[in-house]
DNA sequence: TCAACTACTGACTGATAGTCATTTAATATA
DNA sequence: TATATTAAATGACTATCAGTCAGTAGTTGA
């Protein structure tokens, strides 16, 4: 039996292997001008046992976002827990989500790319489904930050907490990656502090939550 | 003098034939399964003339968004004559936003693939340029509609109307963008209703803005 | 009529994602 | 221990396609 599961043991280790591999790669070179020949030499595999793990290059990036999205989950439950009431852990979320993609800007990319993405409707066994799964998972966390607002009587409670969630989810991505675009021509051409533009966003959003 | 000008209006006309041809394809078969040789087939050129007129096959999609951006401009000016005061303008505008997304999703979705770009720096004489531009004129639209709200007291004016516009901006792609993956998760396993969530959405931005 | 210029062509190249017949290694069986 | 069976890994190969460029056709003006 030991077998088995040692075996089992060195394929997630394995597989582990490809996605650091290719983290590096596509975080240093971009997902774009990384090719699948580099990532195999830096795993130091051949191309071939790429794909036994992998169903194609853009299941590997989706692996990597994954990741990323455990690291947004742990900072969501973080910011989640340093809140008294529901309307401070959902504010505090907010600031974690631009947090992340201060910290970890390659994971947001990668989150990026995964949402402007129009799904290959069958997915099976890909890292699509895991995405798909933790994205519900990081949801349901806001979610319950708002719940526990509207139980709290900081939050309006005329509404679905889970619509709620996913219209901040939405609003937040939104203002971030609009940012990503516009930062250096706002600060240069117009003058617009961009931290100043991330707390008025929080505070326009937390006040429309407010009873 | 004539001919000058009848040639410079036949390479218009053949400029927008390509971007024409690829529009069709592209929008019936997505961007990635397209092949500039079928666009070639499609416009009636040789592939090497697409290359005269464009930088790039992304280039080309590029031309697109420029036109899916003219047509989003004239809804929003439309938007803004039909409100009076500038909030009600300010909302019209988010709600011509949604409107487009329905109408239009493969401009839309045109408009994602910029958005979701980390640009190429360089861009010289591509479309990006053209972009960018519409994007920011895009943008003073919604601004001046702000701005209007702050003169008429319907909305508050302790910030940078633009810095607003972007946020809303921001705000408004990134709730679209989310239904567009999440849209039959919510309705089939949550029982969300997408225009209630639309319609929360804009409100909640509104709330937001009042005084 | 010819030279100069402009617009267009399509065969070619280079790059690269993904495949598959073969090899190597590990484990089970006798 | 020797051999059969299964699992894991390989890398040469293929198909596809964006982009190029030397050459052709057509137009203009002298």
């Amino acid at each position: 039996m030991g077998i088995a599961e040692r075996k089992e043991r060195e394929k997630q280790q394995r597989r582990n292997d490809i996605i650091d591999a290719a983290e590096r790669l596509f975080f240093k070179k971009g997902f774009e001008h990384t090719t699948m020949d580099q990532v195999a030499e830096e795993a130091e595999l051949s191309k071939g046992t790429l794909y036994l793990y992998f169903k194609s290059k853009e299941d590997l990036y989706l692996a990597i976002n994954v990741r990323g999205m455990e690291i947004l989950q742990n900072m969501f439950r973080q910011a989640v827990k340093k809140g008294k009431t529901g309307i401070e852990k959902t504010e505090n979320i907010g600031r974690a989500y631009y947090a992340f993609s201060r910290e970890y800007p390659d994971y947001f990319s990668a989150m990026i790319y995964y949402e402007s993405k129009n799904i290959p409707d069958q997915a099976e066994d890909s890292c699509f489904q895991s995405c798909e799964e933790q994205g519900m998972r990081t949801l349901q966390i806001v979610a319950e930050a708002i719940s526990i607002g509207m139980e709290d009587g900081t939050i309006r409670s005329d509404m679905e907490p889970l619509m709620v969630a996913t219209i901040l989810w939405g609003h937040t991505t939104g203002m971030i990656q609009i940012l990503a675009i516009k930062e250096v021509h706002l600060r240069d051409v117009h003058n617009v502090n961009i931290n100043e533009l991330v707390e008025t966003s929080l505070a326009l959003t937390s006040r429309g939550l407010k009873p």
